[in-house]
DNA sequence: TTATATACGACTATATTAGTCGTAAATCAT
DNA sequence: ATGATTTACGACTAATATAGTCGTATATAA
C-alpha cells in the first residue's frame, strides 16, 4: 500500500551516493553493492537503467563504473518514478482504460484528484531534493 | 508502486454506496457485490471489518446489511487507510527498525520527509472528501 | 425450523517484486 | 593476443504481497 520499490529505493541510494562523491569520480556497481548492501546483480541493472535513461554516464572496463550524467535538480521526481516502474498512479484506471467495473464505479473521480495531488507533489520535487 | 489496494479500493465504493442510499437503509454484501461486480466473500470480509471498526453497523437475519455508523467527515483518512492496510509508509523502516542498511543508507532523511507530506495530505482529508 | 445474513479464520491462486544467472561486448594492462 | 574487469541485457527463479475462495458458526426474521 503506497509503498516504494527497491528498484527505487536503490536507485535512489545509488544517485545520493554519486552526489556525495568527487564530480567525475566513478564507482563501479561491485563497490557500491558492497558499501550499502545492495545484491549486486540488481543494483548493475539499477545503474544499467539509470544510464540507458542518461542520468548517469557508463564507463566500461576495469576502472570502470558510473558517474551522474545530469544536474539533479533538472529531474523531476514523477519523471523519475516512471522511468524506473512505469506509469505511476494509486488506481490502474488513471491511466488503463481495461476496467470492467468502470460503468458502476463510483469513486473514479475522487480518487483521480488525490492522485492528481500525489502526482503534483512529486513534480514539484527534483532528484536534488531527495539526493541532498 | 504507490498503489491503493483493492481492499482500500472496495471499501471506499462501499462507503460511498451507503452515502448515494438512504441513511438508515441497509445494503447486504450480496446486494453490493453484485451492482458493483466486486467478489461476494471478499467484500463482505471488508465489510465486516468496517463494522468492526464502527464504521458502519452490521444487521444480521433476512433483510439484514450493512448501513453508515458515522458521519464521513469524522475519519480521516490516513486513519483509514491504517484500519484496512496497516501502517502507512513509501518504505518500511518509517516503522520497523528491522532494516540491515541503516547504517550506511544515505536516503532515509528525505524518504521521511516524502513520507510526512503523503501522511499529512491523507491526514487533512477526511472518508467524506472522498465519498461525496 | 428454514432461509438469509453477518462473522471469521484458514486456505488457495495470482500478481508483483526481488534477486540470480548466463552470455556478450568493451576496455585496460601485461 | 590474452586475461582480468566492468558494463549490457535478457531470461529465469524465488520470495512476498495481494486477491479471492471456502467451510463453518451464529444471529434473526418469517
Amino acid at each position: 500500500m503506497l509503498k516504494i520499490t527497491r528498484k527505487v529505493e536503490y536507485a535512489l541510494i545509488a544517485l545520493r551516493h554519486f552526489q556525495n562523491q568527487e564530480k567525475d569520480k566513478l564507482t563501479s556497481a561491485k563497490e557500491m553493492s558492497k558499501a550499502y548492501g545492495i545484491p549486486q546483480e540488481l543494483l548493475a541493472k539499477i545503474l544499467q537503467r539509470l544510464a540507458r535513461e542518461n542520468i548517469v554516464d557508463a564507463v566500461k572496463g576495469p576502472a570502470g563504473g558510473y558517474k551522474l550524467a545530469v544536474d539533479p535538480k533538472t529531474i523531476n521526481m514523477t519523471k523519475f518514478f516512471e522511468i524506473m516502474e512505469g506509469p505511476m498512479g494509486i488506481m490502474d484506471c488513471y491511466f488503463d482504460s481495461g476496467c470492467e467495473q468502470l460503468q458502476s464505479c463510483n469513486i473514479r473521480t475522487p480518487l483521480n484528484r488525490i492522485n492528481d495531488s500525489i502526482r503534483s507533489m512529486f513534480d514539484n520535487m527534483t532528484l536534488a531534493d531527495i539526493t541532498y
